[in-house]
DNA sequence: ATTTGGTGTTGTG
DNA sequence: CACAACACCAAAT
């Protein structure tokens, strides 16, 4: 059960404990299942045998955002919203939006730097991982770092889903060394899940280690403003192959830093919430809790 | 509503 | 070096 990793406990406790996430995770479920019939908070309680205060509080305090709200957020409704209220907003005006617009919020400020081609062609070889897991409000991430920056983030769905998250991240850099160490990363979660340090403070440094066409993708999506989403064509079309939606596709899930590089604020073109490779439930709660900062 | 055909890149043999 | 697999999309049933 516990054998891979002692479990953290250098971590702050902002989080709720994985019971909580359970439960919540159902709610959203529930909610995003059945969200014509606008069920009330009652109902919900009902269904899942909790009672409707705890259900509220406990909800509240993992998604900053009481179920209610997060039923409105979370309409196929607001997804198209976010495509853009007006007609379809191409990509480069959503760019000029976010970037000149005056007091825009943008996106997470960060830096980053791909890998040479030559680093990318030895698979990770001679690069030094460090990564440790910690709880977030997403359910527990695997955090991974190397000295130039954040490299990875995942997610894993409960305590046996660990080797399995980490053996998903590893294979994709097979020849790099890894090593254990909370110490260091346990910073990076607690930059990236607190949006208020998001401009202020010294940009986060990243790094993007992968094919040249998946480091474009990846750029792209970095563009995004916080509180907006674009479609994978307008992806397509941004880098230059306006053809290439599906390849575009396959290069967003293998996003390595999910979270951080935006990759769930990527919808179809009917403004559809598609794939997740951490699960669509997740990706729905995120664009949520972004919903609820905007 | 569903199906079908055209896509670019990547991982596998 | 070929080939199947994809978090897609538009056009034709």
């Amino acid at each position: 059960m516990n054998a891979f990793a002692p479990t953290p406990e250098c971590v702050t406790d902002i989080t709720p404990s994985g019971e909580d996430y359970a439960i919540v995770k159902q709610v959203i479920e529930l909610i995003t299942l059945d969200y014509r019939d606008q069920p009330s908070l009652e109902n919900i309680a009902d269904e899942l045998g909790q009672s409707p205060t705890q259900l509220q509080k406990v909800f509240t305090r993992w998604a900053g955002l009481s179920p209610k709200a997060f039923l409105q957020a979370v309409t196929l409704d607001h997804a198209k919203r976010l495509l853009g209220h007006e007609q379809l907003p191409l990509l480069e005006t959503s760019y000029e939006v976010g970037l000149s617009g005056p007091g825009r919020l943008h996106d997470l400020f960060v830096t980053h730097e791909a890998m040479s081609p030559g680093e990318w062609k030895a698979k990770g070889g001679g690069l030094t991982i460090r990564y440790g897991f910690h709880p977030s409000p997403f359910g527990l991430a695997l955090v991974m770092a190397t000295d130039r920056g954040l490299a990875g983030l995942a997610f894993a769905d409960d305590e046996g889903g660990r080797d399995a998250c980490f053996e998903d991240m590893a294979k994709r850099w097979p020849n790099a060394e890894y090593v254990p160490d909370q110490a260091a990363t346990a910073p990076y979660i607690a930059r990236v899940f607190d949006p208020d340090r998001w401009h202020r403070e010294e940009p986060l440094r990243v790094v993007l280690i992968g094919s040249d066409f998946q480091v474009r993708v990846w750029q792209s999506l970095l563009k995004i403003p916080f509180g907006k989403a674009v479609t994978y064509s307008d992806v397509a079309r941004d880098i230059g192959q306006p053809t290439a939606s599906r390849a575009v596709g396959a290069a967003i899930g293998r996003n390595p830093i999910s979270f951080v590089v935006p990759c769930h604020r990527a919808l179809g073109k009917s403004g559809a919430l598609t794939g997740y490779h951490w699960g669509l439930t997740r990706k729905r709660a995120i664009l949520g809790w972004e919903a609820g900062r905007a």
